[in-house]
DNA sequence: AAGGTATGGTCTCAATGAGATGGTGTCAAG
DNA sequence: CTTGACACCATCTCATTGAGACCATACCTT
């Protein structure tokens, strides 16, 4: 069922949720949304559409004035995929990596102070992270739109699980034995 | 100085704290320990350590006996790479790929009662593995060396981490439109 | 001795990562 | 009015990783 990798839903989500666009507008809705839950690379968004027009679920139509970009419009068949893709709750796992992890679990093959100093930046990076998303969050029109439910719903994850790491590195830069939680 | 990528910094560690070992040995610990926040495909680490021997940070001896498998050995310049880098506290920013929050951040596309169907199954899933990880904790020998206490701070990671995605997975399907933490 | 199962390893093709490179329109300062 | 500067926009290449097929060996059980 699964057809397409889920960068190509984005793709689609995008032009659906926005109207037709270029690579570049994806790229910076890809920038702004959807980097802390799936990053992609820009070169990419140049490379999907294209081979989404090719399959059919995008047309592609190139401006006719000066610059003769190529926009993308959703087709009839691409969004049939897409809702395809929504109504299946079964989903791949979710994949992390994360470097700091990685360093806290060798962490005792290395000095002791090393655990600390990473502690702190990582609680410094997760603040921010916090910060952010309580901003985003904080702006959202109430309006009561889908969109902005969906989009608040997000972020209310983004702030749980920022809060969650950085009050964990927090607790290791506080106290590196700490047990409890 | 990132100079080589995490991926190595697993076959180097790994083998620092377990002693020389052979590429079917690493992916059974990637497995069990390191999956979560690094996951590893089992042929990297058979061409990873490889390319580690070349560059001398391992050395390669092959068994006389029957099987005649590859064992990896920590060289010197090996236990330096790997404490660098432990001794460096900036690290890249951890990424996340999680289909599931891709769902939800497009759900307004689709229809109402999909969210709660892909909430359900989220926060079953993550329910699993916080039962996991307190599973893994309450085995934890309370002896106090410095791999157990590596060990504990990550699974209580671990614990918050998927408890956070638990509760709000679940507070999605109770209630799609909640705003408040 | 046959077959099943866990162990152990290699290979190939596609996809993505990482980032260098280069063109085009617009606007402000000279 | 023209020349940079800058933002906008796009493509390309090479290396690395992803995904998984495929194969071989040892041991254990019946």
């Amino acid at each position: 069922m699964a057809e397409y990798s889920p960068a190509r839903y984005v793709v689609l989500g995008l032009i659906a949720r926005h109207g037709a666009m270029t690579p570049y507008e994806l790229k910076s809705r890809v920038e702004d949304d959807i980097q802390p839950f799936w990053p992609i690379l820009h070169a990419q968004l140049y490379r999907i559409p294209a081979e989404l027009a090719q399959a059919g679920l995008l047309r592609e139509e190139t401006e006719t004035a000066g610059r003769r970009r190529r926009i993308f419009h959703l087709t009839a068949e691409g969004r049939a995929a897409l809702e395809r893709w929504l109504a299946d709750p079964d989903t791949p796992e979710a994949e992390t990596r994360d470097p700091a992890q990685l360093k806290l679990f060798f962490a005792d093959l290395g000095a002791a102070a090393d655990i600390v100093a990473l502690a702190t930046r990582q609680a410094e990076r997760h603040r921010g992270w916090l910060a952010h998303y309580e901003s985003l969050r904080a702006d959202l029109d109430p309006a009561e739109d889908s969109r902005q439910r969906s989009r608040a719903r997000l972020l209310r994850l983004g702030v749980l699980h920022e809060r969650a790491h950085a009050e964990f590195w927090e607790s290791v830069a506080a106290d590196p034995d700490r047990l409890d939680d």
